[in-house]
RNA sequence: GCACCCGUAGCUCAGUUGGAUAGAGCGCUGGCCUCCGAAGCCAGAGGUCACAGGUUCGAAUCCUGUCGGGUGCGCCA
């Protein structure tokens, strides 16, 4: 279990306690008590603020309430000595053998080491990529992907049930560009002279197989539908024809969704007119007129009625058109359905993954979340900002026009997807982030995708060569899991054991904040630990995971090696990278 | 004009939802291989956390204002 909250429960019993013996009064809030490791090591092992929580709501000093419950932990189990310090904080200096019977714990449950139950089997919906059918991804839609992705996994790590969802944006006027894009290659496909594609048409060479495949089936049928104006088959074919080319991509970064939803199906099936229908009867819709925004003259400003959706109502600053001035549905109409519809399909918890270019868009979605459901369900909005795509130091332009759009195929071609992946989250997702190229593949201190798997490698690289060079030796997870961890003492390695052990903690807070980042931080630090002690064994012998004189000191310090490698698979596992075992 | 995000070491960025003396990489200076993988490690220098107030035991973190940067702003998705 969470060491953590293993004494975060201690600590609640003994402020109960202190309660029934009268001093202190009852029903203190613990809410805001935490139990955390200090900044600094040399304050221990642990330190909790709930003297200082509680001092006011008890009426009592800080350090006068520290005591009390310090006299108490100190029985607890596991506690070497507590120690009061600073403004109220207790720290707690725990046992050696705690630290050491997490190695244990790790080597029995392997990667599924730090899984926890917070999310209570809840019921949490991750909408991501949801990228136009209209092309290829390129390195912008990766960002929201991988985040995406690994937010979820990292969720259901958590204990959340969670489900992963696509919006198929396949309605509205760049379908309709998309359709006649294809239609161009289909007549070019079938020998027609077509000259330059036209302006306002998707230029494409993606779309060439598509007419190509298109004027295969039955080409007349079609061109006589064409000519009537009917391209109805020609939309649908190109659609799919899209989400497989997009479906590919995602599947070259190892990502696939239990869900699509098609934006088109909510147009076709009614879905949009039946909760504006709903919106209206509780006056939450209305024909009106909208201020020009200032600071910035709209050219074509046309003052004119428009059938809004009252959002200002929940916080939203301006009202929101449902209706174009063709009278179709705008996407936002749309989205407020898919919305309503995810959470009738149960999901009170909804997270999507946008781009930046939609920031502003997010206060108008939890508006209409808000109104639709009676604010029973959560919509949080995560942000993705820019990749910004180098080569050497050198950005790569990219222009759809010069042709030198790099694709998320060409990048995973190039660096692997593991590399992408892992780089994705080197950055908290609201910072943009540099992505160079040649530098996601040198193998140096400051490629962090690197850096830890170089780490994995040599933890596998000294189990090697442990069986080697003793070969009574046995080196299974189970067998190592038997060795006698007192033999681990050494600071350097209490330091990494620490580390190990706040894996289910860095699970559980990531989780909460949302922030699949963290992962990749907590990973990166786990190396360090790891290769400083290593190479404290290239100054000190003795220090060294292999000892060829002493078995059982070898078995244990081999355990703890393979618990780090552990630890970085099962880090490695939610953000859905390989962890290499050698890199020679 | 309004809204949202950001401002932390020379550079690129973390900072455990309010904790103690603010961290890491790069760069700079100086060290460590007769080798369990030096593709690594250790040490040093480097800071008014943009600025000014406020909230409280305690603020890089929360609130207000100012300055500076980014993004977005009816009938695109």
């Amino acid at each position: 279990m969470n060491v953590f909250n293993k004494y975060r429960q201690a600590i609640e019993e003994i402020v109960k306690s202190l309660s029934t013996e009268g001093k202190l009064p009852a029903g203190l809030s613990l809410d805001r008590i935490s139990i955390e490791p200090p900044r600094d090591p040399s304050h221990g092992d642990i330190s909790t603020n709930v003297a200082m929580v509680l001092a006011k709501p008890a009426g009592q000093k800080p350090r006068n309430l520290a005591e009390l419950v310090a006299a108490k932990l100190v029985d607890a189990d596991g506690v070497d000595s507590v120690e009061i310090a600073g403004p109220g904080f207790i720290n707690l200096r725990l046992a050696a053998v705690l630290w050491q019977q997490q190695i244990v714990e790790i080597l029995t449950a392997g990667v599924a080491y730090g899984d926890t139950d917070i999310g209570g089997g809840q019921a949490i919906n991750v909408e991501y990529v949801s990228a136009n059918p209209t092309g290829p991804m390129h390195v912008g839609h990766a960002r929201g992907a991988v985040i995406g992705d690994v937010l979820a996994a990292l969720l259901a790590k958590a204990g959340f049930d969670v489900t992963r969802e696509y919006y198929i944006n396949d309605a509205g006027v760049q379908i309709d560009v998309l359709t006649r894009s294809a239609v161009h290659r289909f007549k070019q496909a079938l020998g027609e002279d077509v000259g330059e594609i036209p302006d306002g048409l998707y230029p494409g060479e993606y779309l060439i197989p598509v007419g190509r495949d298109l004027a295969a089936l039955e080409d007349d049928v079609i061109s006589a539908a064409i000519t009537d104006g009917d391209t109805k088959f020609v939309r649908d074919f190109v659609i799919d024809a899209m989400m497989t080319l997009i479906r590919e991509d995602l599947s070259a970064l190892g990502i696939s969704h239990d869900v699509f939803t098609s934006e088109r199906s909510l147009h076709e099936n009614e879905a949009i007119g039946e909760v504006v229908f709903e919106l209206e009867a509780r006056d939450l819709v209305y024909w009106g007129r909208l201020e020009p925004p200032k600071g910035q003259k709209p050219d074509d400003w046309e003052d004119r009625e428009q059938y809004l959706f009252r959002s200002t109502s929940f916080g939203d600053d301006i009202d929101r058109p449902l209706k174009k001035s063709d009278g179709s549905w705008t996407y936002f109409a749309a989205d407020v359905a898919y919305h309503l519809d995810k959470f009738r399909r149960g999901f009170g918890e909804m997270i999507d993954v946008w781009g930046a270019d939609h920031k502003g868009y997010i206060k108008r979605m939890q508006a209409a979340v808000d109104a639709t459901t009676g604010s029973k369900a959560v919509l949080d909005v995560r942000i993705c900002n820019l990749v910004n795509l180098f080569e050497s130091g050198e950005p790569v332009r990219m222009s759809k026009r010069a042709g030198t759009f790099v694709t998320l195929r060409e990048v995973v071609d190039q660096v692997g997807k593991d590399v992408v992946r892992f780089m994705m989250l080197t950055r908290g997702n609201d910072a943009p982030l540099d992505f160079d190229l040649k530098e996601a593949l040198e193998q140096s201190r400051d490629n962090p995708v690197f850096y830890v798997q170089y780490a994995h490698a040599r933890a596998c690289s000294v189990l090697r060569n442990a069986v080697e060079h003793m070969p009574g030796l046995s080196v299974d997870d189970s067998t190592l899991a038997k060795a006698d961890m007192s033999h681990l003492t050494d600071e350097a390695e209490l330091a990494l054991m620490r580390l190990l052990a706040g894996w289910p903690r860095l699970v559980e807070t990531a989780a909460l904040a949302r922030e699949p980042h963290r992962i990749a931080y907590y990973l990166n630090d786990i190396a360090a630990a790891f290769h400083g002690l290593w190479n404290k064994g290239n100054e000190d012998v003795s220090l060294r995971f292999i000892i060829a004189d002493h078995e059982v000191l070898t078995a244990a310090r081999l355990a703890m090696v393979r618990a780090m490698a552990v630890v970085i698979a099962s880090g490695l596992a939610v953000m859905g990278v390989k962890p290499v075992e050698e890199m020679r």
